[in-house]
DNA sequence: CTGAAAGCGCTAACAT
DNA sequence: ATGTTAGCGCTTTCAG
């Protein structure tokens, strides 16, 4: 590997010449600039970035943080951050806090000590002194899908709420009056702003506001929609707010052999494959993923160039209704 | 932060002392050691990898390279090598080649200049000089998914001319005589095996081998399908080499208003969530992914250990056929 | 505009 | 068993 002096001894020029022209720190007369060009492409010198960082620069890499790298969602905006940070000249140092706070902490505070130019993170919990701790040592950090409470950052974020009254207003111009809001019991901000923008469009439409939770705490997902299907008056629509749980209750439609859309209509957050393979096909949500990790990377990888500190910004990206069969739309005439 | 001179000072030590507590790379006196660690937990020390590194260390940080992180396959992989990766004291600096040969090459010299300490690779293509030029600068290299040709280093692969072998005797072993493989026309290691193991089972069992390929240079799976349905004698049955094939193909179906398994049986390869959603639910090949990633991080992680340079091994995994109902198992007799 | 020297934090090699 | 010195490749600082 050859070093810095080495093109120096080449060029027949000082070590300092040879740095100012690879950063362009500083006017270097042309004839050197050009001796040192030539003698950096002769020997194929790059800057030893080991070296860089123990000068006190930052690595050229970008940190990320997602809570499950194998989860589709996560996985596509972490393969849209790489693509935008290559693009800059940067790597990717991925992580998976498998949705607990004390890895992601551990973690972060690892990708600081590495010298990470920059963090992007879609944080797991809410106690974010760690990012905070980042940002004070001088670290960008940009948060996604969630936004950071206690500490301000950039965010980029998806309209959950926005998105979930449009899919419930659906419902309601398809004339259904009892709308089942089916939604994990789990505190994550992206679902409990899907229960509220439901929540919100039922009120504003007069129409009783009816969430059924599932999980650990909450029991499972087949007895709550057993109870719900039982009372009276019993649903005729339901709003799911996401896609796991959605292949959960459409398992359980089967099972039980309620027709959809004809005996209950459903809506679901995020889009999936198996939306289009099923029958009836499932009118969804879908969320601009890949839009969330290129726009995250550009905020992020501006912050870098720009010194000046500007104000934080919170951008809310729109989503789309995908229309299909499960909601009611569609003529479905064809017996089968 | 504190270096390695101020915990020195702390404890009243010269700094190798505390380099040798440090590393255990030496004997130290039982006083000393204590003193030492005493003072690293006062003042909260952590060693500078970027010294290390300049100092000709490796860096603690496994390099993974994947045609597409957003593919389920690769990012289900992905987060089992970090996962483990994780838990050994690494992490894991991840890259997508985008199927691109240049592009992985670019991203190996990359790593490999920021001293990663092994690499992960699902090579996009067969040209590898640039991991055989990583090996020669010392760093540990694993294959995954795809052997490596013209480089000894260990390989964990997927016995996909086997599993294919055995989808397909079970669909013969249903009855079919006419049994269509359905490919893609792309150069794959794996999916060339896979229309091998067809091609052997069909041969051993004295049948007509007939594989259809899709793909920008052999025609759209629309077109193919309907050459190979409107044919004489028409297949009962298809064997599918890839999820993303066998949805399509379901589409296809679907739309022709074939019966799925009455007209034709199906078995895919690669399980999918909505392989069990679908009606029928389809029978495929199940790749163990968490496994591929979790041996291959671990076999490169004893690689790091051992000085010794053991002979180079070659892991192949075994799949899982689960039956379902798209290939005629399953008593499916209520009429719809 | 250019060069020489000092030192970032660490460890290999040499002293003690 | 322990301490001292030199230097990894680079940039900051200070002279020229």
């Amino acid at each position: 590997m050859p070093t810095l002096s080495d093109v120096a001894k080449v060029a027949g020029v000082g070590v300092m010449s040879v740095s100012r022209v690879v950063n362009g720190t500083r006017k270097v007369s042309a004839e050197t600039e050009r001796k040192v060009r030539a003698a950096i492409e002769r020997i194929g010198y790059e800057p030893n970035e080991a070296a860089r960082i123990l000068k006190g620069q930052r690595a050229h890499i970008l940190g990320l943080i997602v809570p499950d790298l194998a989860d589709p969602f996560f996985a596509t905006c972490a393969n849209a951050i790489h693509e935008t940070a290559w693009n800059a000249g940067y790597l990717t140092l991925m992580a998976a806090s498998f949705h607990r706070e004390d890895v992601e902490r551990r973690e972060t505070e690892i990708m600081v000590h590495k010298q990470v130019a920059g963090m992007l993170v879609i944080p797991a919990g809410s106690q974010n002194d760690h990012l905070l701790e980042a940002q004070r040592s001088g670290i960008a950090v940009v948060s996604m899908d969630r936004p950071l409470e206690n500490l301000e950052a950039d965010a980029i974020v998806v309209d959950n709420c926005a998105a979930s009254s449009r899919a419930t207003e659906h419902l309601i111009g398809h004339g259904h009056r009892h709308i089942l809001c089916l939604a994990n019991d789990e505190k994550i901000f992206t679902k409990s702003e899907r229960v509220k923008g439901y929540s919100q469009a039922m009120r504003r439409a007069n129409l009783p506001v009816r969430v059924s939770l599932v999980g650990p705490m909450s029991g499972t997902l087949s007895d709550n929609l057993g109870f719900a299907l039982n009372s009276n008056p019993a649903p005729t629509a339901i709003f799911v707010t996401d896609d796991v749980l959605a292949v959960e209750a459409l398992r359980e439609f089967k099972k039980r052999s309620i027709k959809v859309p004809d005996q209950i209509a459903l809506v679901s957050f995020d889009d999936f494959d198996a939306a289009t393979l099923v029958i009836p096909t499932i009118t969804v949500v879908r969320q601009p993923v890949v839009e969330l990790g290129k726009r995250a990377a550009s905020v992020l990888l501006g912050r870098l160039n720009d010194a000046g500190p500007s104000k934080v910004s919170q951008i809310v990206l729109q989503t789309e209704l995908i229309l299909r069969e499960s909601c009611g739309c569609g003529h479905k005439k064809r017996k089968r």
